[in-house]
RNA sequence: GGCCCCAUCGUCUAUCGGCUAGGACACAAGCUUUUCAUGCUUGUUAGAGGAGUUCGACUCUCCUUGGGGCUGCCA
């Protein structure tokens, strides 16, 4: 039988997860379901000012909220020290490890263990996406693993979780590579296998510097407070190194899982698209299932504390959602369904509403209109085509756009019309011509 | 400075020696049209430079240039 493949995610719960973490969570999962192996979860908690639980519990909703799901359970790597100090020990009897006087960066001086690199040979490994990677040894310094505090640096606790969480394929970013050449002398001092190891390339600015906060929205919070869907987000970054070797883009999570080759992954940094995300976005949101786009319409109605009363949703919906990119924008691009107390767009006001004549032709509307009989869109727009005798509609459309939503866009006239109703209709065409027509 | 890695449209990328270099985003134009979108059509734009290997190189090799990573008692 093959070996289990058992890849890890291993963040520090800092509060905010950075996308270019997130997306070596999503290479790591899409890679154990691919290959049907495991996915582990390990907390590397041991910044103990910066590991709160509330830190803990936002790192586990960016996983589930982008349906990151992991087996067994989370590990925690603060409760694995006495497994790191044991390692220390035996690294220090077999030689591979001594004391030694030193003094930090940060003027501390004590007693740290340090580990000993070989002085000579060439370390080397294949990396699954960078392919051969080797580097002499001497070339390598010795590094501590100690700290004069007793506890374990990041490079043994770090060797020592894997080992016991069995991870056979260590998928990470690339800033760690230089690191791997260490942690492989690690895992041969102590005689455990040396995983494999596949390094990603990191998600960078214009500048092509690590994309961080200053380049824009950089923690997957934030994208999800903007309203962008996870699967939008999850298709986009897996997107940025890697294709499915074809012209498919938007790809279903099955299509995912089942084409997904870490081999295939891209060696160069990418550069961050907000513009092509949020295209993806609105692929989603197109493709969203009319009863979840209702949903979420609802939601963000009654999240302003307004009512949905009396307004046909199941039509809105379809005016709306193939024009809607974030769901985040509702619902201030259509409150006016909703509320009397709909904003005025001044410009559009100015250009539409404050004309010569423009009241007039508001009046006339509200007198033509009050004889409709059916209130549906074709009786609406067959009553405004009579007037402009097949000379374009827009003299009566663009005033009647403002006058009833305050806005110059929107979903088509007559069924923005049909939905608000006769009453709702009439009233706001006479009111708005009083109030913003000379 | 030292070590390691990288290099196709503005951006993400296809190409694994045969290329009139394809797709997507963005941008522009057109169609549809009452607006904004959607949809459809079309257009502009790319192989960093130099040697070599080869019948043939974007694809292989070397050099140059440019970019990035690492060089902590951070992770």
């Amino acid at each position: 039988m093959a070996e289990e493949i058992r890849v890890r995610f291993a963040p520090s719960p800092t509060g905010k997860v950075h996308i270019g973490n997130i997306r070596a969570a999503i290479y790591n999962w899409l890679y154990a379901r691919h290959t049907g192996g495991r996915f582990l979860l390990r907390v590397e908690d041991t910044d103990l000012e910066r590991s709160t639980p509330e830190a803990i519990q936002a790192l586990m909703e960016c996983m589930e909220w982008l349906g990151l799901d992991y087996d067994e359970e989370a590990f925690y790597q603060t409760k694995n020290k006495p497994r790191h100090m044991e390692a220390v020990e035996k690294l220090l009897q077999s030689g591979h490890a001594y004391r030694c006087e030193r003094t930090s960066r940060d003027g501390r001086t004590g007693e740290v263990v340090m580990f000993r690199m070989p002085k000579e040979g060439v370390i080397e490994f294949d990396d699954i996406v960078k392919g051969r990677m080797a580097k002499k040894a001497e070339d390598v310094q010795d590094f501590a693993i100690v700290r004069s505090d007793g506890s374990p640096i990041f490079h043994i606790a770090n060797v020592v979780d894997d080992i016991d969480q069995k991870v056979t394929h260590i998928i990470r970013g690339d800033d760690h590579v230089e690191n791997t050449f260490k942690h492989i002398c690690i895992f041969k001092a102590l005689g455990a296998p040396v995983p494999r190891y596949g390094h990603l390339s990191m998600i960078v600015n214009a500048q092509g510097k690590p994309y961080s906060k200053r380049d824009g929205a950089a923690f997957v919070g934030e994208f999800r407070d903007a309203g962008y869907l996870p699967e939008a987000l999850f298709n986009y970054l897996l997107l940025l190194g890697w294709n499915p070797g074809d012209d498919r883009e938007v790809l279903s999570r099955e299509e995912m899982v089942s084409l997904f080759d870490l081999g295939k992954v891209h060696v160069t940094a990418a550069k961050f698209d907000m513009k092509k995300l949020q295209w993806m976005n609105g692929e989603y949101v197109k493709r969203l299932p009319k009863a979840e786009f209702k949903a979420a319409l609802v939601k963000s109605v009654e999240a302003e504390g307004l009512k949905t009363d009396g307004v046909d949703l199941d039509y809105l919906v379809d005016q709306l959602q193939v024009r809607t990119k974030f769901l985040g924008d509702m619902p201030g691009n259509c409150r006016y369904f909703f509320t009397e107390e709909y904003e005025f767009d001044p410009k559009a006001v100015e250009k539409r509403l404050a004309r010569e004549g423009v009241k007039a032709t508001l009046l006339d509307l509200v007198e033509r209109f009050s004889k409709v009989e059916a209130w549906k869109c074709e009786n609406l727009e067959n009553t405004v085509k009579e007037l402009s005798q097949g000379n374009g509609m827009g003299p009566w459309v663009h005033p009647i756009r403002v006058a009833v939503s305050g806005r110059t866009e929107g979903p088509g006239l007559f069924e923005m019309l049909q939905l608000l109703g006769r009453e709702r209709t009439l009233k706001r065409l006479a009111d708005a011509a009083e109030k913003y027509c000379p």
